[in-house]
DNA sequence: GTAACTGCAAAATATTTGCATCCTT
DNA sequence: AAGGATGCAAATATTTTGCAGTTAC
């Protein structure tokens, strides 16, 4: 399946690109400079999701946070880094440090999800 | 608020001590021997969580699993290790090795939710 | 008896999907 | 022109809430 250029995915792109933290759905609408659909932005999401281009922070209230992956632009596109999302500001953020999750023998990861909350920094 | 003994609470807190992995709202509803309305079970579960009885995992599909709070009988009530869910049987589990997160200088953390997915041994 | 608990229905929230139409290539 | 992308509405799914009736203590 071939991918093409449109205006609702050039604006979430650059939106995703705009902040150094990861969005939530409505978040990503409300920064928008044109209005796309709910649906759409789910969809131009999970397509990005499918390249590559963005991963994907579940928090504990059950949303999906978006984030561009800054550092994981190699190949192995492995998130083994911790999310933070403040429950003052809300904001979710990478958290640098990678960790190396040591599982149990003959157990094989694909996918890891690991979101700490808090209070950030700037918040107290 | 004082805690009543209910069958309710009785039999979803046996049906919880009879797994060794963490359950979904779902999951504990067709486990239970008596039929509890579905209102009822989030409700149990949630005086539970506050009770420091159980803790709750979110998985990247956005439900919630339930697990008893083995390890964290102690009085801090931090739980601090990773959680796996297979992809294949669906099971969640608590993973026995904790993980230091360093946050960064400022950060405080309240709360962890860690989920790693994949296959695990009996799967493959 | 009183406050906690329950069941039922309805609401709230988040995400997905069907389908006709529009737009990129 | 072909098929990917969009908008709208409706469907799913999960969890919560209001309220009246029930039950534990």
């Amino acid at each position: 399946m071939e991918r093409r250029k449109t205006q609702s995915t050039e604006e979430i792109l650059s939106t995703l690109k705009d902040t150094d933290f990861a969005l939530s759905h409505k978040m990503i609408q409300q920064r928008l400079s044109i209005e796309v659909d709910r649906a759409t932005i789910y969809r131009v999401l999970n397509r990005f999701l499918e390249d590559g281009i963005v991963h994907r922070v579940i928090s504990e209230n059950g949303k999906q946070y978006f984030a561009l992956c800054e550092d994981c632009e190699r190949n192995d596109h492995h998130h083994n880094h911790f999310h933070f999302r403040c429950n003052k500001c809300g904001k979710v953020e990478c958290l640098a440090r990678e960790v190396d999750i040591q599982l149990p023998a003959g157990y094989t990861a694909e996918n890891i999800n690991s979101l700490v909350t808090g209070i950030c920094a700037s918040c107290r």
